[in-house]
DNA sequence: GTGAAAGCGCTAACAT
DNA sequence: ATGTTAGCGCTTTCAC
């Protein structure tokens, strides 16, 4: 259980010169605040051979580069503010000792730990997938943490992530959506973490919110395919009764189409979404509408299904039947016929969070309520 | 920085039914082993008042069920070891002061936290998205957090990562491969930290480690299409420099096919997978090598490409060339044709790896050099 | 079964 | 710029 006793393998060959130099590591701590009785000399306490412990502490390195323990605190944290000779000392020191600071004690003392909680509904899909590798690669270089945690799209969990975030005192608090379960909500809004939201914009935001519109995307994907010419639409999505942002984009589609006096045929399917499922979407539809001559999809999955099935029911492309997905996946470039997709920027929100992140750390007032439309970009190829 | 402060708003709020119960709560702590100096009744200290802190600690939990902390502590981590009565009475006042108990403080005092370091190549992979989802489902059950690390399959990279990692004292530590720099194994071996290695086996292990061999992968393509009656055989792959698993597939690709007299032109190119790098290494394959009849893909990215190339270029497929990818990705099965393909069981090594962790935490000896061997499966779909 | 005591390794207010 | 000091909130012996 005790970790890192590698440090001590290392210390133990150093011994020797060690000891050479006089130094005696692994020696007393302090004994703060001890009680006055049998403090007699002579009487040593078995300085940290108690329980199992890391080998080479702040302490260890403290006394090898004949500097206080705070000193060497202040070094790791901001070197700039120790003068050049105890720095390289320490810095000696660290190398020297294979020192591993151990951030848990100092999240323990300074009451904010070096980690930041991302929630998302899941990273198996591609789009959290994207922030969530941006934002980790951003916040490393702060020499921050990821802790990571998956809703599959239930509040409850959501709540229940939220919960055990808190207990880790994180330096942020990352969630996907507007929409949060009512104790979440108050958890987080009586608390001082900030609170960042992602992926969606345009509704009652907790503190700070980055991402875009979906009823804009959709509405995007309606003037699209009217401009090119189509008045028989149709909707199809995957998991919209759980995925309320996929809900949203069908939303603004249909009101975008409407107010243009286009009419949209809403095709459903319960699963997550995948090309098998927007296969048998574009049956359905092509079925039960045979008319249709513009889809728009949930996303490029879904859409990748209707290429493959119009290619099998001899459907022409964009001839016949104009497509739009949404995602810009990997595959969307290279698909018979390139599809057109709405683009968003999953990197640039998982990059701003983390921007707003060090921001906030580096004391940066919170200002609340701050919000970053990262846009999205409709891709015109030749599947419409 | 405080966080929490919620439940003190709470306790605000039950501030005056508690009083009318006499309780004193956020009262003076164990002022343990203070001098002996001016500890004069009347002397209150001003108990909890210097710096940012949780609000409700374990303490107030304690004083309010009427047992001592150390009670608590042990309700909280072993319910069936405290009595009913003091169970029911701990339970109670968690509830009603919303406590949330600090892990960053238990983590120090206990010298092992619960988090779980994972470290991939990158969750982009839809390959390592759906082992982190699985592991951090299963983990979470056991109230263990993930804590996600990207090395964009950089070795130094990796090192960084697992310096960082054992900062936080983790539970412990998952890696990708077997394939590490030498400071980092000797970092791991040195340390009691269970370490699991996972999508690779066949080389020498750290601790434990799950995954399959992908040179059976690569044999397994192989053997299917010689089987299939294919002569001419080449094997598309993105990115080997980099991916030492599809490297390895390639080169048991390579061996089953010269051992069986089947000579294989390897076509390579340096970008990640993608449909578009498939499409790319398709064209130029048949290209160079018009005879081709068989190709195995680094992966069914790939594979997807050259299914939508070979449209492109009117190659039937499988009759005039059949295609093996890895991988079955969401799209894989709903192609056209449906592509052949190698499933690894993602979840399955996630799943795993979190029973290894569990089973390890609960005590049972490490075991080391477990070794897992999830398998693969071959489906022979419609592309071969 | 329960409680008192003693830190875990670090940070930060304060003093110098 | 550096050191002194007093905890952060919890776990874990060890008595009882």
């Amino acid at each position: 259980m005790g970790f890192m006793d590698n440090l001590k393998q290392v210390l133990e060959i150093e011994d020797c010169s060690l000891q050479h130099k006089g130094l005696i590591l692994l020696s007393q701590r302090y004994m703060g605040g001890d009680m006055s009785e049998e403090k007699k000399p002579g009487s040593e306490r078995p300085a940290r051979q108690r329980r199992k412990m890391q080998s080479i502490t702040m302490m260890d390195v403290a006394e090898y580069a004949k500097v206080s323990p705070s000193t060497v605190s202040l070094y790791l944290r901001r070197p700039e503010a120790v003068s050049a000779g105890a720095g390289s000392a320490i810095a000696h020191a660290i190398d020297k000792l294979n020192y591993v600071p151990n951030l848990v004690a100092g999240g323990l003392a300074a009451a904010s730990s070096r980690a930041v909680s991302i929630i998302v509904p899941s990273v198996r899909n591609a789009f959290f997938a994207e922030t969530v590798a941006a934002m980790q690669t951003a916040l490393r270089k702060e020499r921050l943490q990821v802790i990571l945690g998956h809703t599959e799209y239930d509040e409850r969990e959501e709540e229940d992530l939220v919960r055990t975030a808190l207990s880790w005192a994180p330096a942020a608090i990352v969630l996907t959506g507007l929409s949060h379960s009512e104790t979440t909500r108050r958890m987080l809004s009586k608390v001082k973490v900030p609170v960042i939201e992602i992926w969606e914009l345009g509704g009652p935001q907790i503190d700070a919110a980055i991402g875009f519109h979906h009823d804009q995307v959709g509405a995007a994907a309606a003037r699209h395919l009217i401009q090119q010419g189509r008045r028989h639409l149709a909707y199809l999505g995957a998991r919209m009764h759980e995925d309320r942002r996929a809900r949203l984009r069908c939303d603004g589609f249909v009101a975008a189409a409407s107010e243009a006096g286009v009419e949209v045929n809403v095709v459903q399917h319960p699963a997550p979404s995948s090309a098998e499922a927007g296969a048998m979407l574009l049956s359905e539809t092509m079925q039960d509408f045979p008319q249709t001559d513009g889809i728009a999809c949930s996303n490029d999955h879904v859409a990748l299904g209707v290429l493959f099935e119009c290619e099998r029911l001899k459907i022409a492309v964009p001839d016949r039947l104009a497509t739009i997905g949404f995602g810009d996946l990997s595959f969307s470039a290279a698909c018979n016929p390139p599809l057109s997709t709405i683009r968003p920027s999953g990197d640039l929100i998982g990059k701003e969070a983390a921007r707003l992140i060090v921001e906030h750390m580096a004391g940066k007032e919170p200002d609340s309520q701050t919000t970053i439309d990262t846009r999205f970009t409709l891709l015109h190829r030749r599947s419409s």
